[in-house]
DNA sequence: GATGAATGAGACTTCATTCAT
DNA sequence: TATGAATGAAGTCTCATTCAT
C-alpha cells in the first residue's frame, strides 16, 4: 500500500487573516470529524462549516488528509511538549513522583476535547504510514530514555531502549483505552495510582 | 456521530459452496486492505478479486463495513479464545508462568498475517462505534477478572476491575505498538520477558 | 509534456445493448464537439446528451479523451480503408486515373459530417502524442509506397519514401485546408483536377 | 459553435516596463505550453513563471486564449513577412529559384522553437474560429497571387486563385507534417528539393 | 498600476448498491 | 441463486477570473 501522499500544508499562514482561516478550517475539521466521522467528512463540508470557499481550503491544505494530519499533529505536539517539560522540571524528584506527575499531566491532556481525540484515535486511518507520529514518538522517547539512563546507570543500552518503549506505550495505550472505553477513568485518582504503580514497579524490578 | 449501520453478515453460510464463497470474499477483502488500504478498498474490487459477482457479494454481506468487520471479528475471536484456553489450561500454575504463557500466545497470534493486522489496526475506522469490540473485550475481561479474583482473593471488586483493565490493555497496547513500530519485538524473548515483568510486578504490588 | 494517458475503450461492447450505448455515446460526443467545441465538451454533457448516466459512460470509456479518440479513429479508419481499397481495385490503371480516383474518394469522404471533421481537425488537441494517427499513417503509407515502388521501379528506397510522404501529405493537407477554409472546393471538380495535376506532375517529374 | 471571445491584448505596451512584462508573459506561456501542454497550462502558472502576479497578467491579456493567440500570431507574422520579403527581393529570378528560396526560408523558420511550434500546431484548439489565421493567409495569399499573376499572365483569375491556394497550402501542410512526424526533414536538402519540384512542376504544368 | 487571496462553478471520476435478467 | 450493467450522488480538486487592498 503506497500512502505517500502530499500532506504538507500549502501556504504558511503568515498574515493575520490567513492564520484565522487556517484556524477556522482546523476547527471545522474537528467538528466534522466528531459529528460525521472520518469517512463522511469531506473537504466540501469542512469548507462550508468553516465559512470558507472550497477553493480557499485548497489554497491552504492540499487534501483532506492534510487537514486531519495537521489536527493530529497539534495534539501530538501538545503531548510531546508535556513530556519534555515535566521531565525537565522534575529531574531530581524521586521516580515515583516523576511518574505520577507525568501521568497526571497526560490524563489532563486527554480530558480536553475528548470527542475529538476519540475520533482521531479510532476514525482516522493513520495517514502517511504513521511516519509523522513515529517521529514524534522518537523525540519523546529520546527524552525519556535520557531520563531513565540517568536514573538507572547500571542498565545497558538495549535494556534501556526496551524500558523506554514499554513504559511509554503502556501508559499511552492505557490512557487511550480509557479514553475510548472508560472516559471516567481519566479523572479518577485511583486510575492514576494504578498507572504509577504499573510503571514504577516495572522500572524498579 | 451515528454509526449504527447494519453490519451483520446476511446469509448464514450453511451450504458448502456458500461457505467457500464467504471464505473467498473475506480473503479477498484482506488482500485488498493490505494492498490498497481501507479507503481504496471497494466492494467491486473485492468481488472481482474473489472471483464472485458484485451481486453475489451483496447476498452475503450488506456492506463494505460488514466485510471488514467480519475480518476484524475473526481476529478478535482468535485472541479471545486464546485467552480463555490459556487461562483454563493453566489455572493452577504460578502467576508468572500464566502471564508468560498468555503473552507468548498473544505474541504468536500477532505474528500471523502481520500486514493484515497492521491494516486493521491503523486503516480501519472503528466501525459501529467500537461496539462489537467492547463486547469481545467484555467477554475476555470476564475470564481474566475471574482468574485474578481467585488469585487475589483479598482485593475488592473495584480494585480487581481496575487490575483487569490495566493488565489486559497494557499488554494488548504494547503488542499493538510493537506490531506497528517494532515488528521484530514480536519474536523477541526479551520483549516477552519485559511484558511478563510489567504485568507480574504490577499485579503483585 | 507527458501525454501518455489511458485512452483505450474500457468494455468491449459485445452485447447488442452495449453496442447501442457505445454508439449513442460517440454520437453524443460528436454533437457536443460540434455545438460546444472541445474545451466545453464535458463527460457529463456527453452522458446527458446520450441519455446515459455518467457512471455508464465511464464503464465504456475511461475519459473524455478516449471518446474523442475513438471518434477520430473511426474517421481515420474510413480514410485508410479507402486508400487501400482504391489502390487495390485500380492497380493496373494509368497513374493519372488512380490519382484522380483516390482524390475523388478522399474528397467524398470529407464531405460527410464536415462539421465534425472540422472540429476534430481544429479543436482536438492531438491526444496521445499523435501516436495512433501516425500508426494509421504508417499503414496507409505502406500501401502507397508499395504502389509507387511498382510504378517507379527505378527509384531507390529513400526517394520512394520521400515521394510517398510528399504526395500523401500534400493531398491530405490540401483537403484539410479546403475543409476549413474553402468547403466549396470539396465538391468542385476543378479542385480535384488541380490536386491530380499536383501529384501526377510531381511523381512523374 | 460560437467562439467569439475577446482575444485582443488589453493594454498596448507603450512603456518599456510594460513591453518587458508582455514579453515575459508570452515567453512564460510558450514554456508552459511546451512543458505542460495546452490543457494543463493555466493563467496562474503562466503568471508565476513570468514572475508577475495574476492580476497583472489580466491587465495585459483578457484570457488564456488571448495569450496563446498572441503567441500564434507572432509566429504567423514571421512567416508572412518572410513570404513577402522573399518574393519582393527575388521578383525577377526564375520560378524555380524563387520557389526554392521561399521553401528554404520556411524550413528555416520552422526549425526555430520546434517544440513550441509543435504544440501550437497540435495542442491549441484553433481559437476564435480560425478567424485571425485566415486573415493572415489572406494577406500572404495576396502577395503570392500577385506574383503568380505576373509570372503566368495568361491564366485567368479563378485559375490563379486555385494555384495560389494549392501551392501555398501544399508547402505549408508538408512542412507542418514534417515538423510533427519527420523533424529531420526540416534540415534535409533532399526534402527541400522535393518540395520545389512539387510546386514548380505543378505551376508550370 | 500591482498584488494575490478569494471565489465557486464545474470538471472528472469513483463506488456502494440495486435490480432486471 | 447468480449475474453484472446501470445508476447517480457525492467526492476531490482545478482554474479562470475578480476585487479589495
Amino acid at each position: 500500500m503506497d500512502t505517500t501522499i502530499d500532506t504538507a500544508p500549502r501556504r504558511a499562514p503568515r498574515q493575520k487573516r490567513s492564520a484565522a482561516k487556517v484556524e477556522a478550517l482546523l476547527e471545522a475539521t474537528a467538528e466534522c470529524l466528531v459529528s460525521d466521522g472520518y469517512d463522511r467528512t469531506s473537504t466540501n463540508r469542512i469548507a462550508r462549516r468553516a465559512g470558507v470557499s472550497i477553493g480557499t481550503l485548497y489554497q491552504y491544505f492540499p487534501s483532506k488528509e492534510a487537514l486531519v494530519l495537521a489536527l493530529s499533529r497539534r495534539q501530538a505536539e501538545r503531548e510531546a511538549e508535556l513530556v519534555r517539560n515535566t521531565l525537565s522540571s522534575l529531574g531530581q524528584a524521586p521516580l515515583r513522583e516523576v511518574a505520577r506527575r507525568l501521568i497526571d499531566a497526560l490524563l489532563l491532556v486527554h480530558r480536553d476535547f475528548p470527542d475529538l481525540q476519540r475520533v482521531l484515535l479510532t476514525q482516522v486511518p493513520l495517514i502517511g504510514g504513521l511516519a509523522s507520529m513515529r517521529e514524534f514518538d522518537a523525540r519523546s522517547a529520546e527524552v525519556v530514555r535520557a531520563y531513565l539512563a540517568e536514573r538507572f546507570p547500571k542498565r545497558n543500552a538495549a535494556r534501556l531502549e526496551l524500558m523506554t518503549f514499554v513504559s511509554m506505550h503502556a501508559v499511552e495505550g492505557l490512557i487511550h483505552q480509557a479514553l475510548l472505553a472508560r472516559p471516567e477513568y481519566l479523572a479518577d485518582p485511583a486510575f492514576a495510582d494504578e498507572l504509577s504503580t504499573l510503571v514504577v514497579t516495572y522500572l524498579e524490578a
